[in-house]
DNA sequence: CTGAAAGCGCTTACAG
DNA sequence: CTGAAAGCGCTTACAG
């Protein structure tokens, strides 16, 4: 022991790995780690792995071109002991995992023919529970602004939005629900079409804070005030959420803790104390109440 | 062949990472990766180096306590082939990784007491191009907040834009140097001073833009427009900037540039056609005129 | 309880 | 040019 001081040994990583087929190295596929949601994630990942001694290869699928299947590949030839997989459309790749035997888990709501751990912030209650914010400010035109149809977690916030609007007995009204394309620009058109109606909203939920900054823009260039003329609320809670004017209220998905769960299922499922079946997490979201509504 | 295709053989990466001593595995430690700048760096170190085949290894310091130590033992001890090491006050680590023998390249200004390949913005020249872009607008009072005395990189904007003012043919003023903090309510409360003057700037160029947005608040809570009364420039380029009113003119830093550099240098240096002597590279930012100047 | 051997799956150098 | 052997540095199972 005091040799192994002095000459400062260290066991050679690569022959410990080769003898227990164990390389305490989880990867993280993410969509696009300059959308701030990722990197949160990744902290959260890094913490719940790291008290076990994992450590994290990033792979940023988000820096363009056919970079996921190369990724797939790469993750499955390391022989990574687990995946985090968090891109939205890439269940091929999903299933390049699955065939290796790569025990994983996926982030963010999606449907699979296979079971799957997953874990996900509750989309659908996070847009009711907006609705009803709304409602308990004493709105009663309560629109929204959607992302493209029937795309996740769009159309999952959608149907939030829908179910809020049921259940504080409002009628829904199908001129009230307008599509953006997450783009503070999108948001903005949305914004015109639901302020040119002949009975407009006075509050709007939209289901990203671009859109929601977006919003705003559209409706203080058309002379209304915000929240006075029209609430306005969004989702996400990026950063620029707290610096417009007025600052957005919206609704917090928290990314890091998705990170750490999806980082702690994980861990069970490489200690084999998972159980067979796949587990489906919802982390509850936070509502952040700041000027806009 | 038919048969390696026919049973999908891949060889074992580990005995080959074991044989080579070489596991195509870049370690890239990272300051803060909630903070944009370093996400940013991440995809340009993965594009660089991705082409040879090398994999990131991610480590946030960021995520919290003596994280920085365990990391660098951690980074040690996994025979890395090299390092991207982008944390500002962690010389003691840098050491480590000397002493280990691991190829490293440094992000950021900074000086060491060995020689060490590394990759920054050109913080003096960024700073005194913002007071020259000022002068050209017809400014004559240009002041600036800066961050906290002494500590990189505001330091050497400092110099840049005490270097502007004097290429402008400009005396420098003292009470024309505001210090701040980095955040937006420093930037406020020093433009709040600046503001108090007898003889208010006309100009401000912020060291970042977070305290640029604060010196906008400020301004328009003492009723002078921007930058109709005074212009104001920040630097960095946070996705904020383009989302407050008036939209922020800012100086981009170029941070997947700096990261894709980076990796480029570790590559030759990990090739061995590097040369002994290190080399400093500075990255050219650019300027982004929006409305505030 | 201690110590030598076998084997993880490659790659490289050497013998046939 | 092809094929067997040695060795990378561990860990695990076995013999003494």
């Amino acid at each position: 022991m005091r040799v192994i001081d002095e000459l400062g040994f260290q066991p050679n990583f690569f022959a410990q790995a080769l003898q227990s087929s164990r390389s305490h190295t989880i990867a993280l596929v993410a969509q696009d780690i300059t959308n701030p949601f990722y990197p949160a994630l990744a902290r959260g990942v890094q913490q719940a792995v790291g008290s076990a001694d994992y450590v994290l290869l990033l792979f940023d699928a988000g820096a363009g071109g056919q970079l996921m299947h190369a990724f797939a590949a790469e993750v499955v030839q390391r022989r990574v002991d687990g995946v985090v997989f968090a891109v939205g459309d890439a269940e091929e790749d999903l299933q390049t995992f699955r065939r290796a035997g790569i025990p994983m888990v996926a982030v963010g709501s999606r449907q699979f023919d296979f079971d799957l751990d997953w874990v996900s912030a509750d989309d659908e209650r996070l847009a009711a529970d907006a609705v009803r914010h709304l409602y308990g400010r004493g709105h009663r035109r309560i629109a929204t602004i959607s992302g493209p149809p029937g795309v996740a977690p769009g159309s999952t916030r959608l149907a939030g939005y829908r179910h809020g609007i049921a259940d504080c007995g409002l009628t829904p009204v199908a001129e009230l629900h307008a599509i953006g394309d997450w783009t503070r620009d999108g948001g903005a058109k949305a914004m015109a079409t639901l302020l040119s109606l002949s009975n407009a909203p006075t509050a709007v939920l939209c289901a990203n804070d671009l859109m929601a900054i977006g919003a705003i823009d559209a409706a203080l260039a058309a002379g209304r005030r915000v929240p006075g003329d029209v609430a306005i609320v969004g989702v996400d809670d990026i950063d620029a959420a707290s610096l417009v004017r007025p600052a957005l209220t919206t609704v917090r998905i928290p990314a890091q803790e998705i990170g750490r769960m999806a980082g702690e299922l994980l861990l069970r499922r490489l200690d084999g104390d998972a159980g067979p079946q796949a587990r489906h997490v919802l982390i509850q979201h936070t509502f952040v109440v700041r000027d806009s509504a």
